[in-house]
DNA sequence: CTTGACTCCGTACCTAAGTACGTAGTTTAT
DNA sequence: ATAAACTACGTACTTAGGTACGGAGTCAAG
């Protein structure tokens, strides 16, 4: 209670962890593969980590549920190395590749959607059109 | 050339893994899984494989390029023990779920392209906009 | 009838993305 | 001032989805 009278928003691990909703291990984990940086160890205690860490990891978290990698994530993390010029390029190729993935899964929402469709016709029936069919997709 | 002069369209496993474009060892691994039945091993000889596995094997890489783990596409493959009713109804959750998966990449999709073009200005400028507001996505 | 290619089978190994664990140090609450 | 809780760190283990390997059997051609 003396010391650090919420000078700056500075959180322990375990914090960070619990306001982020991951694990403690995970943060390490993201620290040995260089997705987050480590803070100093001060010479004596424990680590600091600035409560900007925080979106860092939800940012993390919403584009792995995205389907992007932790190496895509870093690619998408390291946008700001290079200029303004560089980075929008690398921003269209991103920009590019969520195209192929939205339109990959509107193909298979399609196709999915017809299924559903020709199976209305009689709930009970024994024969269904989606089995039917699932193999040829 | 003696023997089964094309009676029916049977295949051994390396033949199979050609004409489905996969390694050898994915197939026994999908076996071991349990994703496909592997063939009752004759007294004598090879295990020969149905060409229907082809289009099997087809349709679970096709359901992994757009982000079906293995257990989901076994219980794609499944749907059709239950009856109409109920596999109607695991195809349309299927459908939800494709859904989200869009309207997220959807999101990402627009805040990318904000970000391009704010970064439009002036290419070779130090400050990037895109650098700024990367970490709020 | 032997050689080369292929199959069978088990086990081991690989990457990604963590999770768990043991020991030692630190902090905090009582 | 001591126990409970937390951090630090290294190492090991886990799951998914394969890939590789080694030895033994089998098949087809020359």
């Amino acid at each position: 209670m003396s010391k650090s009278a919420s000078i700056g928003p500075e959180l322990t691990i375990g914090q960070l962890a619990k306001t982020a909703g991951v694990n403690v291990e995970t943060i390490r984990y993201y620290q040995r593969i260089g997705l987050i940086i480590e803070p100093i160890k001060p010479a004596h205690g424990y680590r600091h980590y600035h409560s900007d860490t925080i979106e860092q990891i939800k940012f993390i978290k919403r584009a792995q549920q995205l389907g992007f990698s932790l190496q895509e994530v870093a690619e998408l993390m390291s946008l700001g190395h290079g200029g303004c010029l560089d980075v929008r390029k690398r921003a269209e190729q991103k920009r590019e590749k969520i195209d192929r993935q939205i339109q990959d899964l509107q193909a298979l929402r399609e196709t999915l959607n017809q299924l559903i469709n020709t199976c209305k016709r009689d709930a009970s029936d024994q024969y269904c059109p989606i089995v039917e069919s699932l193999s040829k997709i």
